[in-house]
DNA sequence: GTAGCCAGTTAACGGTGTTAAATCGACTGA
DNA sequence: TCAGTCGATTTAACACCGTTAACTGGCTAC
């Protein structure tokens, strides 16, 4: 059965050797580039073999989707780890979520639908965001003892104002420096943060 | 010369066929199934033909995007007709933002490029959306005289946190209902505008 | 040796954005 | 009336896309 197993192994490997493919090709050429033909051709198999590893096109956005939101749980319960105050963890949260999108734009990218990146499998769907949802949700409640509603609430508006800031510095790229926005989003998400309690 | 006239409204007349045939495509089937085949078949017309009216298809998205800037721009400036009081300007056009992304979702989309919405020509090189800027930081600065930096500044905030909850609303419009994110949204927005002078 | 399986291929279908070439009708000048 | 031109429009083509069916070549088991 050690063959089987090496199989699996090799067969798991080419699966997220496709994942890497496809995100490399976003990130230098654009969601809107990364063809299942191009994908083949860097791993070196033909077209259809990509088919043996996801459903369709739709199905390896929405597991390198995924990625992207079980890589954030990580980087949360990281920080979990290392600060015990609500405040300063949200604050830590709020500041990983900008690296990360600084620093995997394409993720991001794919992980809202943004810039030409399509999936269309809803993400609500994704237990890696409701993972995501719960992380920080706990947080906020452990900050604000209020009933479920409240706490939602309150998630929806700090997850509004982070994500609206990183969408928005990301579209106006060329016309607002990054250091510029990062320093906004910093005082901002510090500002709400106090102002929760 | 009458019969120039009358060729070039005609001219116009199909030019804004041709949009408002790639919307309500859009609006149905989302902008990842606007083709130019597909429009050129609802307007009668073959392929090509749409080649005469726009240089690409990235241009035509870029058109269509341009008429929403100028819509929500109209509707300011409505409201600054409507209202006096700064505050009251601000929410209001709040509330613009919010029913204009409801009402017509698909013209939101190709503004931000959300789901499958893709044009790559940069969206702050838009005069309208320069214009509609420039109105909201007006608003701004009468309601708080600062220096043009803090102006811009607290003009990216609002228009953070606006898009951030349109946004999100629309990513998860099966988990969450419209009403409930839009009495979020006006809250929100109220508290914002308040706390802001 | 040969039958069967299996990884991987090629070929195909209907679609895409885009462009060059061909067509067709109306109008013009001789 | 006929040749010629012009402009509007179409057809045909190119290279690409996601996806699937059919095929190929090599290895294994009997």
């Amino acid at each position: 059965m050690e063959i089987l197993e090496r199989k699996l192994r090799s067969r798991e490997q080419t699966r997220s050797d496709i994942m890497q493919t496809a995100k490399t090709i976003a990130r230098r050429e654009g969601w809107q580039a990364v063809s299942i033909r191009k994908i083949a051709d860097a791993i070196e198999y033909s077209a259809p073999i990509v088919y043996e590893y996801f459903d369709s096109k739709d199905v390896l956005l929405s597991e390198v989707r995924n990625e992207g939101f079980l890589f954030l749980k990580e980087e949360y319960n990281r920080i979990l780890k290392l600060y015990r105050d609500p405040e300063k963890r949200l604050y830590e949260i709020s500041l990983i979520q900008w690296d990360f999108a600084r620093q995997q734009p394409e993720m991001y990218r794919v992980m809202y639908n943004l810039d030409g990146a399509f999936c269309s499998i809803p993400v609500y769907q994704s237990d890696a965001l409701q993972s995501v949802s719960d992380t920080v949700s706990a947080i906020i409640f452990s900050f604000i003892p209020k009933a479920k509603e409240s706490i939602r609430r309150l998630y929806f508006e700090w997850w509004s104002l982070s994500h609206g800031m990183i969408s928005l510095s990301m579209l106006l790229e060329d016309d607002q420096s990054p250091e510029q926005s990062e320093q906004i989003y910093r005082e901002t998400m510090r500002r709400f943060i106090r102002e929760l309690k």
